[in-house]
DNA sequence: CTGAAAGCGCTTACAG
DNA sequence: CTGAAAGCGCTTACAG
C-alpha cells in the first residue's frame, strides 16, 4: 500500500500538498494534474485511520441495535444507512444481543474510534452513553436521558387497534408483550388498555410471548390466550406466535378470533392469514434519526426534542370478519 | 478524553510503561499499582484509532453480505460474532445491499483501516478483495477467487428435496428461484434437477421469485405454478411467497401442491402451514469461516480448501399430505 | 499557491 | 524493568 509521501514524492510536490488536493485545499492546476497521475499510477488511498487520528473524527456512526432477528432493525439499519451514506457518513451496525455488556463495549469502541455520533434503539445504558459526550439520539426505544428521540406514536397505534377490534365486535380482548418491556411495548398496551377502559370494557388480559421457546404464549393467570376474541401483540412476530398457537389449540384466525400485530415486517403480508398491523414508518425514523445526529454533530443543541411519526393500522385478513 | 500521556504523568512513569501495562510487557508491581490507580482516576480507555496506527492492524474483521432483509444472513452475522468476540476480535457488518460500488467502497474502506481480514457472502468482486492482499473466506457464495470457501452441501440438499417430493407422491416439479442466481442457488438447483433426471423425469420447470414486488412469481413461458404438485423454492422466503401464490389462485398447501424451501429462517416452523425445508447448519457455517479466517491472519496458507457442510431436510406441514 | 514542521495517541526497538 | 525517541499516515496552522 502506498502512502501519501508515495505519492508526494512521484508527483514532486509536498505531502503537504497532496493533502489538499484531497481535502479540497488550494492546489494549482499544474499540481492537481501530477497529483492526478501520480494517484493512479500508485492506485492510492487515503488512509482512513490515519486521516481519523488526525481529525479527531471518523465520519462514522454507530448504530446500536437489541436484536438483529427481528426484522424492524435490519430494516431500520437501511435507512440510517441510505440517508447517512448520502451526507458522507459510513454506519458501523452493532448488535448488542440483549448484552448490557456488549452494549457499553461498543460504546467505548465507537468512542475510542473517533465516531462522530451514536444512534441507539436498546433504551439502555443512558447514563453510558452520556458519561461519553458524543452525540447520541435515541430511535423507537428512549435512553430516558434527554437524547433527541424518534419514535412513531405507539400510544395511538394501540388506541386505534382498540377500536378497530371492538368495531368488528370483539369483546374480550388481550394483549400480548415481550418479557421484558420497552417504551414503545408500554405506549402501545397502554394507548390499548386507555381506550378499552374509556369504552367501558374490562382491562384486557396481559400475556407474554416467550422468545426463546418456541411459539410459546404464557400468562401469569394462567388463562388460555383461546379465551379471547380480539388480540393486540406487540409486534407482528409476537401475533404470529399467538395466531400459530392458537391453530394449535383449534381456534381459526380470524373466524373465532382477531389478531393484530405491529411493525408491519415483510412477512405480514406473506403470511396466511395475512396480518392486521399498524405499519410504523420505518424508513422515515431512520431517515429523521440520522438527520437529527447529523444535525448535532453539526452543533446544534437538541436536547428534548422529540419526533413522533404518525402509524397507520393496515387491515388484512386476520381482522377480515366479524366477530359474534 | 484523557490520553497514555496523562496516565503516565499521574502514575510518575514513562508512555512506555504505560504502553506495556496495557500490552503485556514487563512491569514493575509497583508501576503496575501506579498505573492502575491512574487508569481508574481519568477512567482511562486506551484510544483504538491510535493504537490501530502504530500496529497497522486493527483486530476487526469485516462480513459483506449482501443484504439484511433475508434473515438468513443476520443469523450468519450472530455467529460470526459470536466467535469472533470469542477470540478477541470485533466484526463489522458491512451491508452491499446488492450494490457492486458499495461492495468495492467496503472493501476500500476495511482496507484503508486495517482490519485483519475479511469474509464475505456475497459472491461478487472476487477480483477487488485478492487484489487489496487482505485475507479473505467466503461463506456461501463463493468468490471464484480460491479463497477459502464454507458453505452447506447445496446439491446434496437439492436432491433430498427431490427424493422427498417423490415420495410423497409428487409427478410434476417445479423450481423457484432468485432473478440472479448465485453458486448456492445453483447447486440447489442442479442437486434438484439431476435427481429428477436420474428418476426418469421430465427436467422440473423453472420459476423466479420476484424480490421486488410482491409476492409475485414468474415464469418465462407463462406456465401456472398452479399445474405442479412439488415446488422446491430456492429459500424459505421464495418458499412462503409461493405458498402465498397458491392460496390467492385456490390451491391449496399441501393438499394439491407440497412445497419444500430451503434455509429453515425462524418464521419456517411459525408458518401456517409450517414449512419443511432443507436446515443449514448457520451457526457452525459462521464459526468455521471465522476459525478460517483467523488461521489465515494468523498466516496459514489455506488457499483452495473448502468446508462443506451437511444439511437436513426438515419436514413440516406443507409436505405432510401425500399428493395422490 | 506551497513546504517544513509539529502534532494526533499509540507502539516498539534500542540503550541503559 | 524502564525511558527517550522514532515512527505509523495523515492534517493544519504558519511562513513564505
Amino acid at each position: 500500500m502506498s502512502t501519501m509521501y508515495d505519492v508526494a514524492q512521484q508527483a514532486g510536490v509536498s505531502v503537504a500538498t497532496v493533502s489538499r488536493y484531497f481535502n479540497g485545499g488550494y492546489v494549482s492546476p499544474a499540481a492537481r494534474e501530477a497529483i492526478d497521475a501520480a494517484v493512479n499510477v500508485l492506485a492510492y488511498k487515503p488512509n482512513r485511520i490515519a486521516r481519523t487520528l488526525s481529525n479527531k473524527s471518523s465520519q462514522i456512526i454507530g448504530l446500536v441495535v437489541p436484536s438483529v432477528t427481528n426484522p424492524f432493525f435490519p430494516e431500520l439499519a437501511r435507512a440510517v444507512e441510505g440517508e447517512a451514506s448520502r451526507k458522507g457518513y459510513q454506519v458501523v451496525l452493532c448488535n448488542a444481543e440483549g448484552s448490557i455488556e456488549k452494549e457499553k463495549a461498543f460504546i467505548d469502541s465507537l468512542t475510542s474510534s473517533f465516531a462522530s455520533g451514536i444512534i441507539s434503539s436498546t433504551g439502555n445504558c443512558g447514563d453510558y452513553y452520556e458519561k461519553n459526550g458524543i452525540p447520541v439520539v435515541s430511535v423507537d426505544r428512549e435512553l430516558g436521558t434527554g437524547a433527541p428521540h424518534v419514535t412513531s406514536d405507539n400510544y395511538f397505534g394501540g388506541k386505534i387497534v382498540c377500536e378497530h377490534l371492538l368495531e368488528r365486535g370483539c369483546q374480550k380482548l388481550a394483549f400480548i408483550g415481550a418479557s421484558v418491556e420497552s417504551t414503545s411495548q408500554r405506549y402501545r398496551r397502554e394507548g390499548f388498555f386507555d381506550k378499552a377502559t374509556q369504552m367501558g370494557l374490562p382491562m384486557p388480559a396481559l400475556f407474554t410471548a416467550d422468545e426463546t421457546d418456541e411459539y410459546q404464549i404464557l400468562n401469569k393467570e394462567g388463562e388460555q390466550l383461546s379465551v379471547y376474541d380480539g388480540i393486540f401483540a406487540w409486534n407482528d412476530f409476537a401475533a404470529i406466535q399467538a395466531i400459530r398457537s392458537l391453530h394449535q389449540v383449534g381456534v381459526n384466525v380470524p373466524q373465532q378470533a382477531l389478531v393484530v400485530g405491529f411493525d408491519d415486517i415483510h412477512i405480514a403480508k406473506l403470511y396466511t392469514p395475512s396480518l392486521s398491523t399498524v405499519a410504523q414508518p420505518i424508513y422515515e425514523m431512520g431517515r429523521a434519526a440520522t438527520e437529527l445526529l447529523l444535525r448535532q454533530i453539526a452543533g446544534e443543541k437538541l436536547q428534548g426534542v422529540t419526533y413522533l411519526l404518525s402509524v397507520s393500522l393496515i387491515e388484512r385478513e386476520t381482522t377480515r370478519h366479524k366477530v359474534v
